[in-house]
DNA sequence: GGAGCCCTGCGA
DNA sequence: TCGCAGGGCTCC
């Protein structure tokens, strides 16, 4: 499921493919990830049709392309969603879903091979739970059949519409990909991602430590830091030896430092190698996995031995989201009248 | 600040 | 057949 690093994979893939291309039609196979459209699907269609995309910009897990009118398409991918560049210049390589994925253990196969800026099926390829299609202009040097960008959604927690951008509340750029200082209206109330070298950490650490939430809520709470979804709020934390149980307000200022960082530290060593592909839901723009599944070390590891200590890890359920971690390496809340669990000194 | 909903596929 | 998984929005 995209979280941070794989949503920039994916901005970075859009931002090398349609940067610059002009939208001749777009095709509605299905309306719901539109619903949350003014004016409706038609009014998705009307909005785009003859703009031209001007960039690809991402503030924690929105993604925003911004046309050539001042708006911008926004959308964001849930926990399902795929955006698919279809037919660029060169032939079309296979690269189904998943479809190259090692086995655990095994080392990954060449990315620079798999990530030549090219490839992808053409159009007469028409994924299972495709949702939305553009229909891209042609340019010289395209593939005969023609470029296109597929929504393709299985579960359509997601979605798109065609926005106003908004002046930034602090003024600085909107995110990775926009110097402009500008954010799409829908987007306005997320916080800045932990990979934003604008993001004040400090702030961040204040506004979490004001909370009575569970520190793992907290995480994924996006209007406080963006980007962090449940595998990176796991991995986070259990890098920080800390329990997500704690109460955000009692951990003292280091502790939540600590995990802010190692949060930031997985996301990016999860970025260098594409992001995670824990299922067949992610994959770039190009139809390729990541690889930094096999890195993970609590995340869907449940009963399995932590890799620090050997304890069993355990899954419990917080603010409605599974949390796994290790019951020896991450201090858990004090029960009243005991000195409580082994772990790192906070 | 918490519960419920959206939505589909999968495993029990 | 049912419960769970997930992010974000709406409602209370």
């Amino acid at each position: 499921m995209p979280e941070l690093p794989e949503v920039e994979a994916v901005r970075a893939g859009l931002a090398r493919h349609l940067t610059g291309r002009r939208i001749a039609d777009v095709e509605i196979l299905d309306s719901r990830p539109l619903r949350r459209q003014d004016g409706g699907p038609e009014a998705f269609a009307q909005a785009l049709r003859g703009r031209a995309i001007t960039g690809a910009a991402r503030r924690g897990k929105f993604l925003w392309l911004p046309l050539d009118d001042g708006r911008a398409l926004s959308a964001h991918l849930g926990m399902s969603g795929q955006l698919l560049v279809r037919g660029t210049a060169a032939p079309a390589v296979a690269a189904a879903s998943g479809a190259h994925l090692s086995p655990p253990g095994e080392p990954p196969p060449d990315l620079t091979a798999t990530r030549a800026p090219s490839l992808v099926r053409d159009l007469s390829c028409q994924p299972r739970h495709l949702r939305i299609r553009l229909l891209l202009a042609p340019l010289p040097g395209d593939a005969p059949g023609g470029v296109a960008l597929d929504l393709v959604d299985q579960r359509m927690l997601g979605g798109m519409r065609v926005t106003e951008l908004v002046p930034t509340a602090d003024g600085a750029p909107g995110g990775q990909g926009s110097p402009e200082p500008l954010v799409p209206a829908d987007a306005a109330h997320i916080a800045r991602d932990l990979l934003d070298p604008v993001l004040d950490r400090a702030a961040a650490v204040t506004r979490a430590r004001s909370s009575r939430r569970a520190i793992k809520t907290v995480l994924l709470d996006q209007g406080i830091v963006s980007g962090i979804g449940n595998i990176y709020a796991d991995e986070g934390l259990w890098h920080g030896g800390v329990h997500g149980s704690r109460q955000s307000a009692a951990l003292s200022r280091r502790a939540v430092e600590r995990v802010l960082k190692a949060t930031a530290s997985v996301m990016e060593r999860a970025l260098a190698v594409g992001g995670t592909s824990f299922d067949s839901l992610y994959v770039d723009v190009e139809g390729a996995p990541g690889y930094f599944a096999r890195s993970l070390a609590v995340y869907g590891r449940a009963g399995r031995e932590c890799r620090r200590c050997g304890a069993t890890l355990r899954s419990e359920v917080i603010g409605g989201r599974s949390h796994t971690s290790c019951p020896r390496c991450q201090t858990r809340p004090r029960a009243r009248g005991t000195r409580g669990q082994p772990g790192p000194r906070l």
